[in-house]
DNA sequence: CACTCTTGACAATGGTGCTGTCAGGTTTCT
DNA sequence: AGAAACCTGACAGCACCATTGTCAAGAGTG
């Protein structure tokens, strides 16, 4: 069984690329390309390995939610993601329960969601 | 001479499509697409012929701002002015300050701008 | 040592945005 | 009436984008 002990805070850096891609049924390429557009920024090692935490890999939901759903392009996601910033709200829960009729959804985490300062 | 007579309001339906689209420097059938989308909703003459009203123009002002200046696809716009109809704020403000230093900028008229109920 | 990671480049595929045209028909203006 | 501009629907071309995929040369990890 997993505890839920206090160290396991989705902030904390945890999946390397590859079980990132994984889990989200995406190509480690695209995860890169994201970080190159500057949609997530996961944390990394001493020697430079990438490190996403799970607010990461729910940011990268939302990106593929904006993208495959909604059919919103990378600039696209970048605009409403600074959109959110900038109004310091949960503006796109709004979109998903227009796309389905579900109530709760989850908000989506920061670009530096492992670097909280 | 043009008097500024009440009846010059923004939502009044006036321009012609090739009227229109001269005025934006686009293609009429970009024009067409827009509304196709969903993006723009001209009023009609009795006989169907499309008519837009400053307010038309100005909202694909803003479609091309955001198409041609930062990027966003046609589902990114339709999302954004979704957003803002929904939030019922002028979010997307706070884009053209982003871009450009500019401080105020004009707000986004609804779709049916014309058709104001 | 074998495996996975790093960056950088290159490419294929399918999709989108915009412009443009053609056809057949209707409206408007002179 | 006749010319010009509108309507819809279709088709096409061009350039760009998103995603997946590969290759190479190097560095980190167990």
């Amino acid at each position: 069984m997993t505890f839920r002990r206090p160290d396991r805070d989705p902030s904390r850096p945890v999946y390397v690329i590859s079980v990132a891609a994984s889990i989200l049924s995406v190509h480690p390429r695209t995860l890169r390309i994201y970080e190159e557009e500057g949609l997530v920024c996961p944390a990394r090692t001493p020697t430079n390995i990438r490190l996403y935490s799970e607010n990461d890999v729910r940011r990268i939901m939302w990106i593929r939610h904006l993208t495959q759903n909604l059919g919103v392009n990378l600039a696209g996601v970048r605009v409403l993601f600074e959109l959110e910033e900038r109004l310091g709200t949960r503006i796109l829960e709004r979109l998903y329960t227009e796309a389905n009729g579900d109530a709760d959804a989850e908000p989506v985490p920061a670009a530096n969601s492992s670097a909280r300062s």
